[in-house]
DNA sequence: CAACCTTAATGAGGATAATTCATCATTCTC
DNA sequence: GAGAATGATGAATTATCCTCATTAAGGTTG
């Protein structure tokens, strides 16, 4: 049945790559201007050039057709990571290096970001995904980064590593979450460098970074030091009052 | 225009409030067990035993709702934290209350922490919300509690507060991630002395430790002093216990 | 106590999108 | 150039959110 006096739209055949392609350019244009659920997928098919019913001959539904396209934002952008990072020497610049690039991507991508954050890494086959494998490649190479930096001595060896990389990307997506919602800004680099330096503080070997329990022992000593002056002179040795400024909490840190 | 056989159902006139209690009731259990999408307006009338257009003259949207049952929930569950916190003293104590609370929060109800996450903070209206200004309420108690430990002298003061926040905050989220969408399980108290540990390591001052070498020469200085006196004096020296404490990673330091 | 007023509640229908599928068109192959 | 294989269409279906004209309950007043 023709639409009354309009005929047929004219049909053009694309290799199911190229399609696919295109679709995935204009969803992706899509979703960023507008969010998941506000993008609708007839706009999306307008702007892809073909009709509703065509998209689905290439995604299942409007999820997996977000997913692929965030998979494939990554994908390039990934790729580009290591080769920039390659050139990059010093623990602490790597680092930086790696805290940077994520935080400029948000700055640069703000609403993919928000994409990938609030739909896709909420889904319950997240895991399943192509996204989460790039993500754990991604976040590796923090990983390593702090790995080398404990073999090579700069850094205690005590921190449990996992939790090093949720405080770190944590951090990050935390003091983005404004900037995601469209309040207010950010400069990516003055960030970076304070997250490095909060985070390199607690890195740092307990020689530099303070260690509670050489300080007692020192005080420890200097109290007995005390003790054994005052036995000498023949002065009772008071219930020292000096111990409470030292460890006001040492009687509940067990 | 009646329904055929069956006549209209029976009308039970309830008080604007009670009414409105009924459906938040209704509409949290809804939510929890089915998340936000999957959650239709129709079931939770259903549950709160009314007609689906009665939902609407006294929430103007499903969006409405959902903010109205997390800030009722967000309400009952912080009035309880502050009382508790009072009664826990000692910085590393109140800090470990704050991150333990929250990761138990996140371990009771993962279901309405998810929905927070993913589809109130993530709102552009986010914060004109009442949720809003709880959660700052709360997470100022961490601050005051860092702030604190600045005060006392424990922490570094050079530490920029915000991302010590951001650093706790993101790292409990990342670090439960997996859980809310259903993958494995948390230990919450476990988790909660790692994290104090890694926060703890990151402020402590680096200043005290910064020369422990110098302040072993110093108590090694002071001890042979007094053994000079107690040589003097003629009482034997003790083999001091305190000593071995300090010497073992004495050397590494540099 | 009956007319009236205020406010709670109903339920049919409208609007909007996602998704399906029977049909048609184009290109490739032999 | 007939037939197979595959790309593309668009009308129909379905599923929900949401609106609104209408109805009913419970109090108030002369």
């Amino acid at each position: 049945m023709t639409t009354g006096t309009a005929g047929r739209r004219p049909v053009f055949r694309l290799s199911r790559e190229r399609r696919m392609a295109d679709i995935m350019s204009a969803a992706r244009e899509v979703f960023r201007e507008k969010g998941y659920e506000e993008a609708l997928i007839s706009d999306i098919a307008e702007r892809a050039d073909v009709v509703e019913g065509s998209i689905y001959r290439y995604f299942e539904n409007k999820r997996d057709l977000l997913v692929k396209v965030i998979e494939d934002w990554y994908e390039g952008m990934l790729s580009d990571y290591d080769q920039q990072l390659s050139g990059i020497s010093g623990t602490r610049n790597r680092l930086r290096f790696m805290i940077w690039r994520h935080l400029a991507t948000v700055h640069e991508d703000p609403a993919l970001c928000q994409l990938m954050f609030q739909h896709l890494r909420t889904g319950e086959d997240y895991s399943r995904t192509a996204v989460h494998d790039l993500n754990r490649k991604y976040t590796r190479r923090t990983l390593d980064i702090v790995r080398e930096g404990i073999a090579s001595g700069e850094f205690r060896a005590d921190m449990p590593l996992r939790l090093v990389r949720d405080m770190i990307y944590g951090c990050v997506e935390h003091r983005t979450w404004a900037y995601l919602r469209g309040e207010g800004d950010f400069d990516p680099t003055e960030t970076a460098n304070a997250i490095v330096d909060l985070v390199l503080a607690g890195l740092q070997k307990p020689a530099v970074a303070a260690n509670v329990a050489d300080e007692s022992a020192l005080a420890d000593r200097l109290e007995q030091a005390v003790e054994r002056l005052e036995r000498l002179s023949g002065v009772p040795a008071p219930r020292a009052a000096g111990r409470e400024a030292t460890a006001p909490d040492g009687g509940s840190a067990g």
